[in-house]
DNA sequence: TGTACATCAGTGAACGCGCGTTCACTGATGTAC
DNA sequence: TGTACATCAGTGAACGCGCGTTCACTGATGTAC
């Protein structure tokens, strides 16, 4: 980090993975590349495939940790005890706050940009951990999956600006709360 | 299209969206560049210039087109009389279709290629005609965010192999018929 | 019916850019003796 | 404690590529008279 950095830097991967991260929530995905990373991270474009074996396999390991902390706050907002439609509202709230505070991430982490899921166990071990996390939180594995589906697809829809939730510009953490009126919906419904 | 095509193509706007669309069905949305499709389109890569102000004028154009279809099969899976469970499930069904048969253009109607979404006003419409068109379909526009939400949410993380139903290598007709199965654990919760 | 001419829709070269990856190299580190 | 040397983790140049956009141009079309 330091102007003075000797030559070695030391411990670079994770500089890779936290440079890729800055550069995800400042410029988003699409300015995510290799040696945009390699530059935020102060070292030479080449120096990244002495940690990782292409550009690839970099992003896939920026989506695993960022697979881990939603997974986390999946865990957190589970983890106060309540009844199964306050838990669904209050896991599907930790969901949007994430998507919406970490916009480029949770594109990286569901998105296209890592066709090649399947070559990388460490990213679909994340993967199926989020779902069984909240299978387990709302301790309905069966039903887990829709409700994943429907979190994960309210909170795209949002971050797409497909859907408008109508006061998305006066800050983001009003969009948790709106999202929470549609969770509600369903929650209402699926409770008997 | 003939290899002895006039100086004039005559109709190019057209040709143009029918080939972005091949490249979408053929090579996926990372190859979808406004070069590529003047290629495929067989006319120099400055022509399109003369019909879309920018490539991504171009896009939102596909994006649109690719909607109105979509708005088209949900209402022909709704045309049936049926009751709301029965309806949900054949929306359902009819969005999962039409996402892995035209994966590359779901990207591109929902995904951050085009992040501009409001400068394109026939995008925010045609976009908007979905969600009215599952509300009207059951019945319920109230609901219909809800469950929008949670069709698009399991064709997304189906399409992008972060949930696998287990047999989407057997056939894509095999996805819709595993999808339902959710699809029905949600509906038969929304129905008294 | 013929002709001048404005307009339209293409062409192809060029600009400047950033990308992923490879390569021979070099500076730094740490271990064996 | 000192030294030879293998190994590691960087560097910087280079390769070949495709991209979006602009520009002066040219071929084709169609309209006014």
């Amino acid at each position: 980090m330091s102007s003075d950095r000797p030559y070695h830097h030391g411990d670079l991967a994770p500089s890779l993975r936290q440079a890729a991260r800055e550069i995800l929530e400042e410029q988003g995905l699409a300015a995510l590349s290799l040696r945009s990373v390699a530059r935020r991270a102060g070292v030479s474009h080449a120096a990244p495939y002495r940690h990782y074996a292409s550009r690839e396999a970099l992003l896939a390991d920026v989506a695993v940790e960022g697979l881990a902390e939603l997974r986390g706050e999946i865990a957190q907002a589970a983890a106060t005890p309540a009844d199964r439609a306050e838990t669904i509202v209050r896991v599907g709230r930790a969901y949007m706050r994430f998507a919406v505070r970490h916009a480029g991430l949770l594109r990286l982490m569901f998105g296209s940009e890592l066709p090649n899921r399947t070559g990388f166990p460490g990213l679909t071990e994340a993967t199926a951990a989020i779902g069984e996390e909240i299978g387990q939180a709302i301790g309905d594995p069966a039903a887990g999956l829709a409700v994943w589906a429907t979190i994960h697809g309210l909170a795209v829809l949002i971050l797409e600006n497909v859907i408008d939730l109508g006061q998305m510009q006066a800050g983001m953490d009003v969009v948790p709360s709106r999202a929470e009126i549609i969770l509600r919906s369903l929650t209402e419904a699926l409770t008997p």
